[in-house]
This record gives structure tokens, C-alpha cells and sequence, in this order.
RNA sequence: GAUCGCAUAGCUCAGCUGGUAGAGCAUUUGACUUUUAAUCAAAGGGCCCUGGGUUCGAAUCCCAGUGCGAUCACCA
């Protein structure tokens, strides 16, 4: 017939589904010459005059094909045979034509042109929405819903699913928001490697990978922190940076092996600065992609409207459990995880308890943003010392919904207590804990150097906006989540 | 890693105590010039996840495997 079903020049598209939809007016006339290219959706054919559902980038419109239209003469071909019987749905095609009314009363495009821009060889799955007229609801069938196939075929999934499109369009939107505030103060956007010859900045472990030319181990960066850090060194006085990390551990509905993390340091500043920036960054965000600071997280509503309540880890457990840890020692620790039904064993150092109890007793409790403040120092070698309470470190986590969405120091820039604080780690690692960290010598050669005060944040991208799409689980957040290898 | 659940047509799902494989939508053929989950008439469509076993006979029962999900453990 003639008809190249994947023609190589350019289609001019004048107007998006949406817009017609919204501002078509029938007094006003407008509308009257658009071009529109998408997916054909559904197509309803009676005879001579046909009606079909086009998809485009902005979502759905009517259009109406009448046949003696698109074909004036005698050959008839293009309607009977192109498109009634070759056009399929999925097809993508261009038409040119003009708003208008139907009978029923929906903005259609009278068809005046048609063209075949690109043949879908394989069937998508049909999901029928009809409006129920009792309730005024939208009612979905045969949704397309097995997640192994949405995850594995999220290309099929992102055309039939228009709600799983709205996820990723917030999660673009929280990473351009986060952005633009940041540039809006000042700091600059870097990159850091990711192939790295050692995996520091924070306890986990990484995917191995071989440099040919080199002949050397590197490392998928499990943190970006210590190379950040470097460029304070260097004379930057904010810095920050989107980007993926690596992490060769299990994996769940809230874990990925590979996964987005931002993390920011700024000059100057100490962690207390640090949770008045995260409550304006966050209250910005959730107003950019959800259009107000509450949302709704499962059954809870959680406002990202700061100021967050601030509770020590200490007065939290006394808050939570009416025991006040903070004078006790390990055994006396150990003795309240017993009382309080928490499995504990002796790798577990006082630091590992006093989380254990946290996480067991308080970590749920978290509803609405709240920031736990000054950790024990054994688990965190790179935040500095609590400039007043011994054993303590100035760090602090925002919780919500009972899950930790940020971390956060005063940067440890003291070149001594850093090297010592990374050989208490290597002994860590001599005593069988496979998640302390290493040494890394330029790193602490960059802070002998001198490392401003500093302060540094951490938010893990997906998780937040597992929050703020309500999703319960990483995959749904990922476009294309880690899978098995398909049979 | 452990426990539990699921796997049947392109999609969503039935299929009982074992006896020739089912529906709706989609597809194909025909009718129809404003329909809207269009309608009406007809047709085609299956490695019942894989491999063993029990049985005269297995989609169905048993064992093993694979994939996916949920819960738990570890982590962000």
C-alpha cells in the first residue's frame, strides 16, 4: 500500500491533549488548526465515522475520523484499510484537525489529516476507566498490575499507567527543587568519582569491579563524603552532589543495590545551622511536588512545615522507655536490652546498643519530622565531638513516618582524632566487624591541610520520595528497580 | 539468608473432592456517519512457569528448581 510505517522525517505537533482539554472554548472558537502525535489508546469504529483515543506526552484526547474526510476521493484506502483494519492500538500516528464538541459533550479533534509515524508490533494491555455514575469514581479494569512485569517492562507500564507516570514526574521534581535551592544559596553542584580505589565514608560493602590498563582493584563508591570534603579542603564553601551509590547488600522494598544519595557540605557551619537548612530545603520541596507541606504517608498525615522537634538520642529512649541511659556503661546497657526483650550479642560495642534500643523502642514512634540529636561516637568516625557532652558526637537524623530520611554532622576536621578514629575502626575490622570503615591516608593528609568548620547532609532521594509519592516500596520509585535475571 | 503466598490466552482472572482448557477485554471477519468500557453477529487464540514423581488419567496431588510478592533479619 505504500505506507512506511516508520517514516524518518519530522512530525510538527502544535498542541498537547491537555491543553485542548483545559481551554477549548466552543464561543471562543480556538483550537481550530492543532497538530497532535501520540498512542492510539482505544479505538471505537462505526462505519464511516470513527472515534479513537489518542495518547500523547500530556495525557488523552478524543479524536474523530470521518472517512470521506481523510479520503476526498474515490481511493477510500487510508480509512478502510489503514485505519480501520492496520491501525492498532499502540500505533503512533499524527493528525491534524480541530477542536470541537461532541453530541456527548467531550472536546474531540476532528480528524482532517492522518499519518502513520510509528507501527507497535506487540499488543499493550488493555485498562478500560469508566466513570461510575453512582459514585462519580473512576473505576479501572484489567489494570495492568503484576509488578514483575510493570518493573521489568516499565516502558509498557509508564504507557498504561498513568499514575505510575505522576510518580516519576514528582520524583524529577524533588530532585529539581532540592537543586534549585541549593544553587539559590550559593553552593555549587560537583561530581566525585565513582570508581574508587578505596570505599570509605561510610560501613558497607561495595561491588568490586578491575581496572585493565591500571591493573588495580576499584571500588563503586559506597559514599561520596570523603572526596566532598576534599573540595571544602579546596576552597569551596558549599558544595553538593546527586548521585548514585553502590552497596553489594541485600536487597528489599526499601533497598536497591544501587541507590540515590545527596549530600551537602557546607563551610562555616555546624550541624545546629544544619537543621534549621534542612526544615526550609524540605518545607520548599514538598510544597514543589505535592503543592503543600502536609502529605499523606499510609495512614498518617505528615507536615514538612518546620520548625521539627529536636530530642536528644538520650532523652529519646528516656521519652519512649522511662530509662535514662545516658551515664550507663556497657554491661548496665546490656542488662536493658535484656529488660526490654532486645537481642543483643558481644560484637555489640555500647554505641551498637544504645542503637539497638533506639531502633527497638523510639525509631516508630517518629511520626512527624523530628530530628534525634548527638549520637555515642563509637559508631560515627567522622562527625566531630559534642563541643559539651563526653562520649557524644554532634550529629544528628530527621525521622518521618518512623523511618530516617537524613543524617547529618559537624564535621569531624581535626586531622589527629580523624587518624585515630579510623584506627579504632581498623581494630573494628581485626575483631571480625566487616562494615568498619578504612583508612584513608589522602583523605586525612587533605584534612592536615585544613578543613574549615564544616558542616555535612546526607538525604537518601529515594526513600524521600517513597514519602512524598506515599509508595511503600524503593522499586516503585526507580524506574528500573534491580531484578533477577528473566528466564 | 529464613518463613509464607502466587505463577493458566496479549491483559485481568475463573477452573470445586484428579476425568477433553474457560470468561471478559484485546485480536481476526462482517454490519453500522457523533460513539465513549460503543453495540450486534461470527471466528481464531494455550509448553496451564520448568523438571521429576504418584495415577488408567495431573492445570489440579507430592518433591525439587526458577521468578515475583509479603513478613522477618541486615542496611540507606
Amino acid at each position: 500500500m505504500g505506507i512506511n510505517p516508520y517514516p524518518a522525517e519530522k512530525f510538527d505537533v502544535n498542541a498537547f491533549s491537555k491543553d485542548i482539554k483545559e481551554n477549548y472554548d466552543a464561543e471562543k472558537g480556538n483550537y481550530q488548526e492543532v497538530s497532535l502525535a501520540g498512542r492510539i489508546m482505544m479505538k471505537r469504529v462505526m462505519g464511516k465515522a470513527s472515534f479513537a483515543e489518542l495518547q500523547d506526552s500530556s495525557g488523552r484526547i478524543q479524536i474523530y475520523v470521518n472517512r470521506d474526510e481523510i479520503c476526498p476521493g474515490e481511493d477510500k484506502t487510508l480509512y478502510n484499510q489503514v485505519f480501520k483494519k492496520l491501525l492498532d492500538i499502540g500505533d503512533f500516528v499524527g493528525i491534524s484537525g480541530f477542536a470541537f464538541v461532541t453530541r456527548m459533550g467531550e472536546i474531540t479533534v476532528h480528524v482532517k489529516e492522518f499519518k502513520y509515524l510509528s507501527k507497535s508490533l506487540r499488543p499493550l494491555p488493555i485498562v478500560k476507566r469508566i466513570k461510575n455514575e453512582e459514585t462519580g469514581e473512576e473505576e479501572i479494569f484489567d489494570a495492568f498490575t503484576d509488578p514483575e512485569l510493570r518493573y521489568r517492562r516499565r516502558y509498557v507500564d509508564l504507557v498504561v499507567n498513568p499514575h505510575v507516570r505522576e510518580v516519576f514526574l514528582k520524583r524529577s521534581k524533588v530532585i529539581n527543587s532540592m537543586r534549585n535551592y541549593f544553587n539559590d544559596q550559593g553552593w555549587i553542584e560537583v561530581e566525585t568519582p565513582i570508581l574508587q580505589p578505596l570505599h570509605g565514608g561510610a560501613a558497607a560493602r561495595p561491588f568490586v569491579t578491575h581496572h585493565n590498563t591500571l591493573d588495580m582493584p576499584l571500588y563503586l563508591r559506597i559514599a561520596n563524603e570523603l572526596y566532598l570534603k576534599r573540595l571544602i579542603v579546596g576552597g569551596f564553601d558549599g558544595v553538593y552532589e546527586f548521585g548514585k551509590m553502590f552497596r553489594n547488600e541485600g536487597m528489599d522494598r526499601t533497598h536497591n543495590p544501587e541507590f540515590t544519595s545527596m549530600e551537602i557540605y557546607v563551610a562555616y557551619k555546624d550541624y545546629v545551622w544544619m537543621m534549621g537548612m534542612v526544615e526550609e530545603c524540605l518545607e520548599k520541596v514538598c510544597v514543589a511536588v505535592t503543592g503543600g507541606t502536609k502529605v499523606k504517608v499510609g495512614d498518617n498525615e505528615i507536615d514538612f512545615k518546620g520548625p521539627y522537634r529536636r530530642l536528644s538520642m538520650y532523652d529519646s529512649i528516656k521519652e519512649y522507655t522511662g530509662i535514662d541511659v545516658s551515664k550507663m556503661d556497657e554491661a548496665e546497657l546490656r542488662d536493658v536490652c535484656k529488660q526490654l526483650h532486645i537481642e543483643t550479642d558481644n560484637s555489640m560495642g555500647k554505641g551498637k546498643l544504645i542503637d539497638e534500643i533506639f531502633g527497638e523502642k523510639v525509631e516508630d514512634h517518629l511520626i512527624q519530622p523530628t530530628y534525634i540529636t548527638d549520637y555515642p561516637i563509637e559508631m560515627t568516625p567522622l562527625a566531630k565531638k559534642h563541643r559539651t557532652e563526653e562520649g557524644l558526637v554532634e550529629r544528628f537524623e530527621l525521622f518521618v513516618n518512623g523511618k530516617e530520611i537524613a543524617n547529618a554532622y559537624s564535621e569531624l576536621n581535626d586531622p589527629i582524632d580523624q587518624r585515630e578514629r579510623l584506627e579504632d575502626q581498623l581494630s573494628l575490622a581485626e575483631r571480625g566487624d566487616d562494615e568498619a570503615m578504612v583508612m584513608d591516608e589522602d583523605f586525612v593528609r587533605a584534612l592536615e591541610y585544613g578543613m574549615p568548620p564544616t558542616s555535612g547532609l546526607g538525604i537518601g532521594i529515594d526513600r524521600l520520595t517513597m514519602m512524598l509519592t506515599d509508595n511503600a516500596s524503593i522499586q516503585e520509585v526507580l524506574f528500573f528497580p534491580q531484578m533477577k535475571k528473566e528466564v
